[in-house]
DNA sequence: TACAAAAGTCACCGAACGGTGACATAATGA
DNA sequence: TCATTATGTCACCGTTCGGTGACTTTTGTA
């Protein structure tokens, strides 16, 4: 049984270590700054958390970092087109949309920078979910290929297929992947990386298109 | 006139901060710590360099962090070899040895780290070295280029070159770039990114290639 | 209502931090 | 030779850190 005030205090607590970490970065988060943003006595945060280390567990557990799958696939609908459509435009615009959510989402680019640094409660809670979630999402691909290439062998080019099957896929998203995080973590404090302006979204739309352009060139 | 007594110093503290980086990580970097390595007195760092930014600045001049052109593009004699392959060819063979560069340099790899948190003395020189080798290299791809586009033009595919000439070769390698140092940074603490393997060369040798292909299709 | 447990407050600890002033010593130039 | 400057050592400052013990207040319940 847990008595409302404690479940109040709590969520003070996790509360407050998002907001320190969004507006002053992890490197000052610590038990001090965050029972002090919480308003609370930082002893709490050993009594009920056990340390920062429960409390940044918490927060893991709590907070959504991630894009859903809704926000990669689109609706129903919109997942009904896209499978409708080559794989490799398939993938193009999962990315598209990859690269705009985790644009928007400054909390997790930023547990993605600390991630980059060391590895704690958060930042493992954070690679589960995203290796869940990349899994996940392959899984689905995986399965619409199939149907594409079946129903492709059906009709013609049936080296095509066997192509397509030697693409190293899991590669290419790590690539991508890779170098959306990595840009949109710098995108936070430089205005430009390999002279390509990462502050506007005309920079990034370079970005998203060469992912197309590379992708439907592999096929072919 | 500088003592020969105090350029010693000066030495001690600029290696000590390079040590203390590459045993303990940028978050462990201070005063204290780095004199603490030099088996100097703190005072020094202030009186011989003004503070830690300063010292900083120093290390960031004088030590080397980024592969020299001749790494990347190896000996006179290799790069006519490698300047008579196509040019996607030549990107991919570069990116190989880039790749392969990177990943040795822990040093580097703990700046990039810090870079991805932090603007400081270093972080900036850091980043303006890169820069300035990265647009070195691309006028020297891209005069490389223009040889082969002209040369083909006068033997045959017209449309081709016209087609090379959209695609975005700035943007290319930005998202290899990216996508190299994130993975090199990743790769210090965990084994493992979107189920690829980044603790061993052949997991690298997934990604190469894969950067390979992906190049080679585009052309086509 | 009485009492024990939970919730919350407060003061304090040792350690490390960045930074500074005072001092002793060695090297230098007039 | 003597005064000056540079070099290096040391002690100390205030602050913040993570962490803990002792205390008061509130709450639920027997």
């Amino acid at each position: 049984m847990v008595s409302p005030k404690r479940a109040e205090t709590e969520r003070k607590l996790v509360n407050a270590l998002g907001e320190v970490l969004a507006e002053q970065g992890f490197s000052n988060v610590g038990v001090n700054s965050v029972a002090r943003k919480a308003g609370v006595d930082k002893v709490l945060i050993y009594r009920y958390f056990g340390g920062l280390d429960g409390l940044t567990k918490a927060f893991a557990e709590c907070a959504e970092f991630w894009p859903s799958l809704d926000e990669l696939l689109g609706s129903a609908a919109e997942f009904e087109q896209l499978q409708a459509k080559p794989f490799a435009d398939q993938i193009a615009e999962i990315f598209e949309r990859y690269v705009s959510s985790i644009r928007k989402r400054q909390l997790t680019l930023e547990i993605m920078a600390w991630e980059s640094v060391e590895r704690n409660a958060l930042t493992i809670e954070l690679e589960n979910v995203r290796e869940a979630r990349a899994i996940e999402i392959q899984t689905i691909l995986r399965d619409a290929a199939k149907q594409n290439n079946s129903q492709e062998e059906k009709t013609n080019r049936p080296e095509s297929t066997t192509d397509e099957q030697a693409i190293d896929w899991q590669a290419v998203t790590t690539l991508f992947s890779a170098a959306t995080h990595y840009l949109a973590i710098r995108a936070r404090h430089i205005k430009t990386y390999n002279a390509m302006d990462l502050s506007t979204d005309d920079g990034w739309a370079r970005i998203v298109r060469t992912m197309k352009v590379l992708i439907t060139g592999m096929g072919e």
